[in-house]
DNA sequence: ACCTATTGATAATC
DNA sequence: TGATTATCAATAGGT
């Protein structure tokens, strides 16, 4: 349409291209609007001209259920990827520093608070440890007294259908 | 366009809105294709109909880089997600079992690494720790000799200034 | 669905 | 860029 008929093939004359596809794209999106408000239709719309900008158009009710939703779910994503990461990277600093890596640049009240938290842990881990031997040794006590008891009843067992023990 | 003005404004007439639904559609559709090939564009098109079907048109450059990437995307930033809070959960346990707390599901062997870390962690907070008050004694001790040079240096001032020291 | 009168979009030009 | 206009393209309404 416009003077001449036109092939739709790319336009080699980069200066034309630009024009027609600022032209065009208001065109479509005028379009766009239109069918959004004849017909009772949603649509969501995006152009990437080549010169790079973008353009978009959503209609009203499709704001959130198109393009933009994705937009503002990508950012929430986003942002709970960079929170996730830094609260990672926090426990990272705090495990060497507990591994008593990187801790030049703690100053004297870090160092004692680390050390507070070493002693304790490690309080309790030797609380832990020093138990199992204890529990280890109940267990085996009370497998022996089942053992006696049961190798009493296996004699008894013997005895009563006439056998010798061995 | 056609057969006398068409004002923008909702078609009441439920089939009436049905063609020029699917007759506009089909002309967006066309123009998006057209823009595409004229002017290098990447279009990402859709229509929902009232009726409820879905209708789309994608540039083939924007296969990639349009809906389906972002669907990529998604999932990448998902299973980002997903990789670094596993990690998280790990460093919170390892911070926890070196805290003393929740330590009742860790084996013998375990207990004995964890002790082992945190002797070596409170090794070296505390070999840093004893060095600070050394450090500090140096610089009193450095700033001690300053301080009996200053001295030194303003008697010597007063001295030649005629003045006497008090 | 097809047809065509008519409006709307736009290519060329300034 | 923006405006103009001759032309082509899209389409509203009728069949």
């Amino acid at each position: 349409m416009g003077r001449g008929k036109t092939e739709i093939k790319r336009i080699e004359n980069s200066s034309n291209r630009q024009v027609t596809y600022s032209k065009r794209k208001n065109g479509i999106i005028k379009k766009a609007k239109e069918i959004t408000v004849l017909c009772d239709a949603n649509v969501s719309l995006v152009i990437y001209g080549s010169s790079g900008k973008m353009h978009e158009y959503c209609s009203p009710k499709t704001e959130l259920s198109g393009n933009k939703l994705w937009d503002a779910k990508h950012e929430n994503l986003q942002s709970e990827i960079d929170r996730i990461k830094k609260e990672n990277e926090n426990m990272q600093i705090e495990l060497r520093h507990l591994g008593g890596e990187d801790i030049s640049s703690l100053n004297y009240e870090e160092l004692i608070a680390y050390e507070d938290a070493l002693e304790n842990g490690l309080t309790s881990i030797r609380e832990k440890k020093d138990e199992i031997p204890k529990i280890m040794r109940k267990h085996e006590l009370v497998l022996q007294e089942e053992n006696k008891h049961l190798m009493f009843l296996v004699q008894q067992g013997e005895m009563a259908h006439g056998r010798i023990s061995s």
